[in-house]
RNA sequence: CGGGGCGUGGCGCAGGUUGGUAGCGCGCCUGCUUUGGGAGCAGGAGGUCGUGGGUUCAAAUCCCGCCGCCCCGACCA
């Protein structure tokens, strides 16, 4: 490609509201333009990585025995009410009116693929069976984020895998696993695969395969000595975690204390410190009111420097909302705490550090109260352990003696063992097995956000000059700058020559034949980050070689055309 | 959805408090010179100052509404 004929311009300033790395050089670089917040068009150059990418995929999906095809943008609603979803994902669910009913932009296929695929299947015969397709998705989210990373609407690779039962779902499942991996090492990542929380998508087992980023948007923990990684939602500390301590022994006396303006830990930890006493969040005990699907009140007991997992308490269970406070003056917000609660027909349930430490710090259910030396059976008592603590830094790794490091990340692919979640919901997704009895079909569905890879890539291979995209992915594999070719005749033909023995050899080389000046054509190259940088000039001529650099490493070399065009090929 | 910030030529910004016919850098066009790491000179094009209303003789500037965009949080297959 000639660069004087690319739609192609690069600018010398990032747009000023671009924030991170990647954003501000796939702007610069020309590869993507915004249209609206989270919505992008990819340039040329943009498009062409994008579609590098997708090769890859493409490639070990076929490999791994899934098949490619494709479905509607289009979902009739009724499909998505079928499963429930409609109200799930109602937060992000794009709708559309037509003629035909009214519709949502496919946020992702598990409805569309299920019925579909129930209407061709009717035999075990006919299982495993995966299929797959690159399409574009729409998520109205309510904070698109960092350019490329978070979109409302992006391409994304899904493939769902059908089975005659749990076992031969959890071989599909090892295939398409292993297969990930073949791609984010393909495209030049540096990934770990999490156990991870199944959110609206549902399902038992599945993992996120994370990319540790600065700009990520989870967290994951990982032990270095037996390498387990989880998602810091499902993650589970090791039972031996340390007791926090007051440290004044089972004997303290509980103590109530005016705490005026302290309705947060952070607020109560600084009150105490103000007034001498050095004490820690995890010496005070958070006290969250919840209720469930069948409106049970529930208070969770956590050590003051964890969150609650929500999801872990099961049965629906969400926080209690302004309504639910104001429906129920009894409760001090701010100051409650865990005495008398089963009086007040909630149900306890805590963390099992709750166990091992104390005496507690916690509210005083009084409005500016807290009480001190809170003491576990004696003070207040807890009717179930349920681990609902999210883990923190340093607790015990649950299957060794190693402890858990905190790691920020980038959700690269997500892979789920759907079972029958799916198939129980929508009609039509049985099938004949070998006795004649109608079964329903085991799924998994694995998801690999394309157009997100474009920012991850950008992410991990890029410096202050530009990008430097790997070689697998990389719009050209050369780009081949003829400087000073406007007015030397000679190089300008040396340049052409060049480009055309490469080209002619297979090698797709993006050339700069523009009447700019060398030190335009060098920032520039840098800028776009194609793996090799080959530049001719009148003093390379004179000495009948070129100039070779390498992007990513910096190295510099002059070689001869004909050694460049062996080494290439 | 809550908090904060920002909307001025394609991009980056100044001007705004003190109202008086819009400016700088980059980019773009023409010409000449120049050419190994974002060239110089000269000339030129391009702006409903996000939008609607209000105050005023006069609004980019002051007041009110709305829209859009970014960041933090909540949320997030």
């Amino acid at each position: 490609m000639r660069m004087s004929r690319l739609l192609l311009r690069t600018l010398r300033e990032a747009p000023g509201d671009a924030e991170a790395a990647s954003h501000q050089l796939l702007v610069r670089a020309g590869f993507i333009r915004r249209l609206s917040s989270g919505v992008y068009t990819f340039l040329p150059l943009g498009f062409k990585l994008v579609q590098n990418i997708t090769a890859i995929v493409r490639e070990e999906m076929d490999r791994a025995g899934a098949q490619e095809m494709l479905m509607p943008v289009l979902a009739p609603i009724e499909l998505l009410q079928a499963t429930g979803r409609d109200a799930i994902m109602d937060d992000i669910l794009m709708h559309l009116t037509a003629k035909g009913g009214d519709f949502v932009l496919g946020p992702t296929h598990e409805e569309v693929v299920t019925t579909t695929i129930g209407g061709e299947v009717d035999s075990y015969r006919d299982l495993p069976l995966n299929v797959y397709q690159v399409q574009t998705k729409f998520r109205d989210e309510a904070r698109p984020r960092f350019g490329m990373m978070r979109t409302r609407e992006f391409i994304m690779k899904d493939a769902y895998s059908f089975d005659a039962d749990a076992e031969a779902m959890n071989r599909s499942y090892k295939v398409m696993y292993d297969a990930y991996c073949k791609i984010f090492d393909r495209l030049g990542l540096t990934y770990t695969p999490v156990v991870a929380d199944s959110g609206a998508i549902g399902g038992d087992v599945n993992h996120e395969f994370m990319v540790a980023s600065a700009i990520g948007e989870d967290f994951f923990v990982q032990c270095a000595d037996c390498g387990y990684a989880a998602n810091i939602e499902a993650a589970i500390a090791g039972e031996a975690a340390d007791a926090a301590s007051t440290g004044g022994g089972d004997s303290e006396e509980m103590v109530v204390h005016d705490t005026p303006d302290t309705p947060t830990i952070d607020s109560l930890v600084e009150l105490f410190r103000d007034r001498g006493r050095d004490i820690t969040a995890a010496q005070t005990l958070k006290c969250i009111t919840l209720k469930d699907a069948d409106n049970n009140m529930i208070l969770a007991l956590v050590p003051g420097d964890r969150e609650v997992l929500v999801g872990r308490v099961g049965n629906g269970a969400v926080a209690f909302d302004e309504a639910d406070f104001a429906a129920h003056p009894e409760l001090a917000k701010g100051y409650i705490g865990p005495a008398d609660a089963q009086a007040k027909s909630f149900r306890v349930i805590a963390d099992p550090l709750v166990r091992t430490g104390g005496p507690w710090i916690t509210g005083a259910n009084e409005q500016g109260r807290h009480a001190t030396g809170v003491t576990l059976d004696r003070d207040f008592t807890v009717d179930e352990y349920v681990a609902v603590a999210s883990v923190a830094e340093g607790d015990p790794c649950p299957n060794c003696s190693g402890t858990l490091a905190f790691e920020q990340a980038v959700e690269a692919g997500h892979t789920f063992q759907l079972g029958l979640t799916y198939s129980q919901k929508i009609d039509g997704a049985e099938f004949a097995d070998e006795d004649g009895k109608l079964g329903q079909m085991y799924m998994g569905c694995y998801g690999i956000g394309i157009s997100r890879m474009v920012a991850v890539i950008a992410e991990l291979h890029h410096d202050d000059d530009g990008l430097a995209w790997p070689a697998a992915v990389a719009p050209y594999d050369v780009h081949l700058l003829g400087l000073g070719a406007g007015r030397s005749e000679e190089v300008r033909d040396a340049t052409a020559k060049l480009y055309d023995q490469l080209t002619e050899a297979g090698i797709k080389v993006l050339y700069d034949d523009r009447d700019a000046s060398p030190g335009v054509m060098f920032a520039d190259a840098d800028l776009l980050g194609m793996p090799k940088i080959v530049a001719i000039g009148r003093k390379s001529l004179e000495k009948g070689v070129v100039e070779l650099k390498d992007r990513s490493t910096g190295d510099r070399s002059e070689v001869t055309p004909e050694e460049l065009l062996a080494s290439l090929s």
